[in-house]
DNA sequence: GCCAACGTTGGC
DNA sequence: GCCAACGTTGGC
């Protein structure tokens, strides 16, 4: 089982609205970096453990555990023509964007990121690491257990 | 293959 | 709004 920290725009979708879907589930639709396309890919598992995480906000940080709830699959919104996603150049038959779907299982108190960063036994995080873009990095089993206790 | 220009992310 | 850092694009 391998852990991984995806960050969320709440305005776009916060740890509540995914709350709030049918069970507590969302499409992780948008991702349009290939290194995070790869994880997504290559690497997840259905129940891989996932912190879930708002950025672009006035209080980033880790606000939920989560797990991973599907299989890769196209995200659909690369063939949407109105969405900001929108992928003129991706083939319906060889699609470029995949997603998985994720689900929280419950929220956190939020861990605010100067808390992260006054942890030294989180400095190695890769979402901590400097010039850091990255909306889903890999998180390792030391820090899942440090954050989450289990 | 190089690299300058440009666009995006995301904290502050 | 600013800006550091990084990824992508496209001319050559």
């Amino acid at each position: 089982m391998n852990y991984w920290l995806m960050k969320s725009e709440p305005e776009e979708c916060s740890v509540d609205d995914a709350l709030a879907a049918p069970d507590a589930t969302v499409p992780w639709v948008g991702v349009r970096n290939y290194q995070a396309r790869n994880f997504m890919r290559d690497a997840m598992r259905v129940g891989d453990g996932v912190l879930f995480y708002h950025s672009s906000c006035a209080e980033p940080g880790v606000v939920g555990l989560a797990r991973v709830a599907s299989a890769p699959y196209p995200d659909p919104t690369q063939f949407d023509p109105a969405s900001p996603y929108h992928d003129a150049a991706s083939r319906p038959e060889a699609p470029r964007w995949v997603l998985v779907d994720v689900q929280v299982l419950r929220k956190l108190p939020t861990i605010t990121l100067p808390m992260l960063r006054g942890n030294p036994a989180l400095a190695d995080m890769v979402v901590l690491k400097k010039g850091n873009r990255l909306s889903i990095t890999p998180v390792s089993a030391e820090h899942w257990k440090l954050l989450t206790g289990t």
